[in-house]
DNA sequence: TTGTACGCGTTATCAT
DNA sequence: ATGATAACGCGTACAA
C-alpha cells in the first residue's frame, strides 16, 4: 500500500529507463523495445503508478472533459419535476465514458455566455452539451460565433449556425394531430411555450395535420407558467373555469401530461372516453402511471451517443448537421 | 474578442509587475498594494484572462473536484426508473457549486476499489460522493481503510468505518409499521432486498413498531429481483397468485410502490379498502400519481448539503459523524 | 530504440 | 509590497 504519490520519474528509476521511455511505453508508442515496454508496464503496476492528468492535460492540447449543462433554472430547489431530462443526462455519460471523456455535470449558476468562455478558457473543459435549447436560441447563435464547441439537444429552427440533437418535433406534433384527426376531434389543446424552438415545430407539426381534417375545428394554446407540476395542474383548472373541455389534448411532456390528467379528473372527465391526450418523451413513468399514458417515444440512449458524437465533430472544426432521433406515437391508454 | 489565449506571463507584462504579483492580485493575497491589484484585475480582465486551472492543479494540493457515483449498476441502460437518485443528485449539486468545488459525474463502468484509487492518484478528484450504498459495504470499509476520502448517502450500521448521511431509515420503518398497527394490520409485506443497509435497518424498524400489536400478523418479505419497475410488478403478480393478498405493503421507493399498486389493481385489490401502502422517499410524482402515495419524506437539498459538508471535513481529517435527516411519514391515498 | 533538455502556466519560497 | 527563481509532473523535439 504505497502512501507516497509516485511520479513517472520514480517509475522511470525503477525501471532503469529515461522518463520519456516510461512516458512513451504507458502512452502505447510504437517505437519502444516489447521488453522495455513490459518492464514498464510491471512496475507501473506494481507501484500503483498512474499518470497525473492534470500534468497531462496542462502539456496537452485536450482536457477530455465535457461540461454537462442541464437546464436547471427549470429544475430549481423543490420544483424538479421530469425525469426525461435525467435520462438523458444518463445517455450522455454511458456516450461519454465510452469514448473515455469525463462529464462535469454544471453548476445550476451557470448561465450566460461568458462564463461558458470562461470554462474554456481556462481550460477545463474542452466544450458544451447542452440538454436543453429552452428559450436560449439566441445565446447558442453568440456562442457559436465566438467559436466555443458545444452541441445542444433541442430543435432545429433551419438557420441555426449551431448543432442541435433532438426528437423530429415537427413530427412528433403531426403524430398527435394525425391522432386526433383520425378521432375526429374538434376542440384541441396545446399544452406548451412556444417561445421553446422545440414547441414550436411541434404545435406546427400539429397544426399541419390538423389542417387535413374535413371539419371544423379549434385550438387553442396553454403555456404553463414553468415546468413544475403544480403550475400545469393549475393553469388547467384556470382554462376549465373559462372555456369548454377540451376534447383533444397535445402536451409537451409526459409530466405535464399527468398533472392535466389529475386536473381533468377533478372535473370528471375521463380520457378515451372524454377526451384523448398525447404526452411527450415516454419516461419510464409514463408506461405505468394510471391511465397509461399515450405520448411519442424518443431513445435517450441514442440521443446521447448522437449528441457525443456530433460533439466530437464540432471539436475537430468539422461542422456537421443538426439530426433527429426516430420518433414514434406510442398509443396506450389516453 | 481575443482569440489567444492569454497567460499570467502575459498578463504581468501589460500590466508592468511581476507573475508572482498577478498570482497574488488575482488570489485575493493581502500583501498587494490596492492600486497594484487594480490594474492587474482591469488588465485581467481587459483581456479576457482566466487562470489556466490545470496548471493551478498541478502546483496545488487540492483539485476542488469531486466526483459523485451514481448506483448506475441498478439504474442501468434502459431501466432507470427511479426519480429519486437525481433528486439527490440536483441536491449535491447546488451544495457544491455553493462552495466552489466542480462536480465530476462518474463513468458509469467505475465500480472497483482500485477504480477510485485510481481516479485518486491520477490528481483528477479529491474524493468521492456515493449516491446509494447498495451491498457495497465491504467495499467502502476497504476504501475508507486505504485512506480515500468519502461520504456515503445510506444507512449507517453503526461500526461502519466511513462517515454516511441517510434517511432515518430505522424511524422510517417504525413510522410505516405505527400507521400499520393502528389500522390493524395483520398481513403484512416488506418489499425490499435486506442485504442493503438501508432497507434493513427499514426492516428493523417495522418490525419494532409491529411488535407493539396486541394481535396476531403475519410478516412476509419480496425482494424485487432488481431496480426496474416491471421486476417489481412481476414479482408482486407471482406472490398473488402463492397466497392470500397482504393488507399492508411497505415498499422500499415510490417507484416500486407505483409498480406494486398496478399490480393488486389488476387483481381487483384497491387501496385503503384493500391494503395500506407506505412507499419511501417522496418523490415529486408521488402526490400526483393516482392514488396519490402515502409515503416516507426526505429533503433531498438538505441531503446534499449534509453529504458535501460531511466530505469536506474527511478531507480535512476530522472523521466527521454520520447523521440522518429528518424523516416524516407523509399520509395521503394509500 | 532510447536519452537529454526544455516548456506547459501556475504557486511558493526567499530575498529585497 | 514586489521580484527572481524554483518546482509541480508530463510530453516532445532533437540528438544519439
Amino acid at each position: 500500500m504505497p502512501k507516497k504519490i509516485i511520479t513517472m520519474d520514480d517509475v522511470a528509476r525503477l525501471a532503469n529507463v529515461s522518463k520519456p521511455t516510461v512516458s512513451r511505453a504507458l502512452g502505447g508508442h510504437p517505437n519502444v523495445k516489447p521488453k522495455t515496454r513490459e518492464k514498464v508496464l510491471a512496475v507501473a503496476r506494481e507501484h500503483g503508478y498512474s499518470v497525473n492528468r492534470n500534468a497531462k492535460k496542462l502539456r496537452e492540447k485536450y482536457t477530455n472533459t465535457i461540461a454537462v449543462i442541464l437546464d436547471f433554472s427549470s429544475h430549481r430547489k423543490h420544483r424538479i419535476t421530469d425525469p426525461f431530462i435525467f435520462e438523458l443526462l444518463a445517455g450522455v455519460s454511458e456516450a461519454l465514458s465510452i469514448r473515455n471523456q469525463d462529464l462535469l455535470l454544471s453548476p445550476p449558476t451557470l448561465s450566460d455566455a461568458n462564463s461558458y468562455k470562461e470554462l474554456i478558457n481556462s481550460r477545463v473543459v474542452d466544450g458544451f452539451i447542452f440538454l436543453g435549447q429552452g428559450s436560449n436560441d439566441a445565446m447558442f447563435r453568440e456562442l457559436a460565433k465566438q467559436g466555443v464547441p458545444f452541441v445542444v439537444w433541442g430543435g432545429n429552427s433551419g438557420d441555426a449556425n449551431y448543432c442541435t440533437v433532438g426528437s423530429d418535433n415537427f413530427l412528433g406534433g403531426y403524430l398527435a394531430g394525425e391522432r386526433f384527426v383520425q378521432h375526429q376531434k374538434r376542440n384541441i389543446l396545446f399544452v406548451g411555450n412556444t417561445e421553446h424552438t422545440e414547441l414550436r415545430l411541434r404545435r406546427e407539426g400539429l397544426e399541419k395535420a390538423l389542417a387535413t381534417a374535413d371539419y371544423e375545428y379549434r385550438l387553442d394554446e396553454v403555456q404553463g407558467h414553468d415546468f413544475s407540476f403544480n403550475a400545469h395542474y393549475q393553469s388547467m383548472m384556470e382554462l376549465l373555469s373559462k372555456q369548454d373541455a377540451p376534447d383533444a389534448i397535445f402536451a409537451y411532456s409526459d409530466t405535464a401530461a399527468m398533472a392535466i390528467i389529475n386536473a381533468l379528473n377533478e372535473h370528471g372527465l375521463e380520457p378515451i372516453k372524454n377526451y384523448l391526450l398525447v404526452g411527450y418523451n415516454d419516461i419510464a413513468q409514463a408506461s405505468h402511471f394510471s391511465p397509461r399514458l399515450t405520448t411519442i417515444r424518443q431513445d435517450t440512449f441514442l440521443a446521447g451517443a448522437l449528441l457525443v458524437e456530433k460533439f466530437m465533430a464540432v471539436l475537430n472544426d468539422n461542422a456537421p448537421i443538426s439530426s433527429t432521433i426516430p420518433t414514434d406515437l406510442i398509443v396506450r391508454s389516453t
